[in-house]
DNA sequence: CCATTTGCGTGCGCTGCCCAACAGTCAGGC
DNA sequence: GCCTGACTGTTGGGCAGCGCACGCAAATGG
């Protein structure tokens, strides 16, 4: 998998893309690796070639809900611009895979001298800011049924393929509700035919009806991201 | 009001400061004008002094859920930074008052050249990404009772004042639940003495007990804020 | 091969909130 | 004084999701 297969690199002009690339370095992303616990400084900015990850943030005694995913359409660390202080996100990997990351201050440097990767930053932080308030209003407004599919969605996109490997319980952390409820709306989903599972192994069947069955937010998300990353519109694989 | 009551502009080295007021102008804030509306680019950048305004999305048929608010201990307008697009929210005065603002394409030239205004910008727009993150989470595991606690507090801080006004409906429409509901959690307060009120005029009467029923993430939020803005690290009023 | 672990499915009672409708109360205008 | 509009309070039915607990089936590993 070329590094370039990063859609924001792949944004980059040829010098400022080998600047960044000379800079950084491969790594192999693990399924369930931590890249930033909540409320501590990141160590590198991240670009997913072929992983992705999740970003997720806990309150009191719920361990965990997502408010974001990562992955080759997009970058973690971006927030590096704007202070050295802690992340507001523990980070997790959720697909493995492979990426390129540079070391932080390295990263700042680089941002200081290539106007085009400041700016490419400094739009993926506004789809940040978008993504991250619409992300209120769906858990606040939507059941678990759109909510799921929508996730699914998002990890169809990223995952590269069909099938991903993915539990209930997992789902249920993800989405911040008890997995009895993924039980029941993934159930839903495989007996109208749009996906199907076998003990953690899950696979998308039908594609544009689960799109359908996604709450707003999906579209909406993609909307905006093709809004701001106009140079490679699509986060969606269609 | 002096235009330094605001806590940003207040933390600027005087030069720095003074060439921001000298691009500045004061207007007043009416009660539910809409300084943004939603998706559409924001004209200015607003520093409130003693007015302060709401941060708010809607999703499908739901008009409107709060996902932040700005008084005089923050601005509006960090986000013109990131890039020229439409903001994510529609911004609606909350709170009549004063504030100062700057016309965009100044605004951006100013921060170009001022190393702490750009310093504070950025490390605003984290507290922004911050509350963001906890908003989400508050929304999906938090009950209206706490939450709406949590929403007094924010308001008795920037509103300078224990008396403010406010009806159920519209805490309603801020905290994305039904009037009834408010109608009820507020009853509770009330009894409780930790509020009054009288036909859309709420009076905070025991805050520290206020602060005891609001969900964990007022604190959380006052936390993050006095991390990432250490000069002046009160929001609250205490 | 059997025991353990891991993942999936189900049932039951409860609560927080939703939808809809209606009744009471205060303020200001004519 | 009375009417109207804005605001607050109440009631009743319904549902999505929660907590808890149990049962089963597929994989794993001595």
């Amino acid at each position: 998998m070329a590094p370039t297969h990063n859609t924001l690199i792949r944004q980059l002009p040829t010098v400022d893309r080998q600047q960044l690339l000379a800079r950084s370095e491969p790594v192999t992303l693990s399924l369930s690796q931590v890249l930033c616990e909540g409320h501590s400084p990141l160590s590198h900015a991240y670009f997913p070639v072929s992983g992705f990850v999740s970003l997720v943030v806990g309150v009191d005694e719920h361990p965990s809900l997502e408010v974001g995913m990562v992955g080759h359409e997009g970058m973690l660390g971006s927030e590096l611009l704007l202070s050295t202080q802690p992340m507001p996100w523990r980070v997790v990997t959720q697909g493995a895979g492979n990426c390129l990351r540079v070391e932080a201050e390295h990263f700042r440097a680089l941002v200081a001298q290539s106007i085009a990767l400041r700016s490419v930053c400094q739009r993926y932080l506004m789809v940040r800011l978008q993504q991250l308030s619409r992300a209120a209003a769906c858990e606040r407004f939507h059941t678990i049924g759109p909510r799921l599919a929508r996730w699914l969605l998002m990890s169809h996109d990223r995952a590269q393929a069909d099938m991903f490997p993915v539990t209930h319980v997992f789902l249920a952390l993800m989405l911040g509700v008890r997995r009895v409820g993924v039980t029941a709306a993934a159930g839903a989903l495989q007996r109208q035919g749009l996906i199907a599972y076998r003990r953690g192994e899950l696979t998308v069947v039908d594609r544009p009806a689960l799109e359908r069955a996604a709450c707003s937010c999906y579209r909406a998300d993609c909307a905006t991201y093709q809004q701001l990353m106009p140079k490679r519109p699509e986060p969606s694989r269609v």
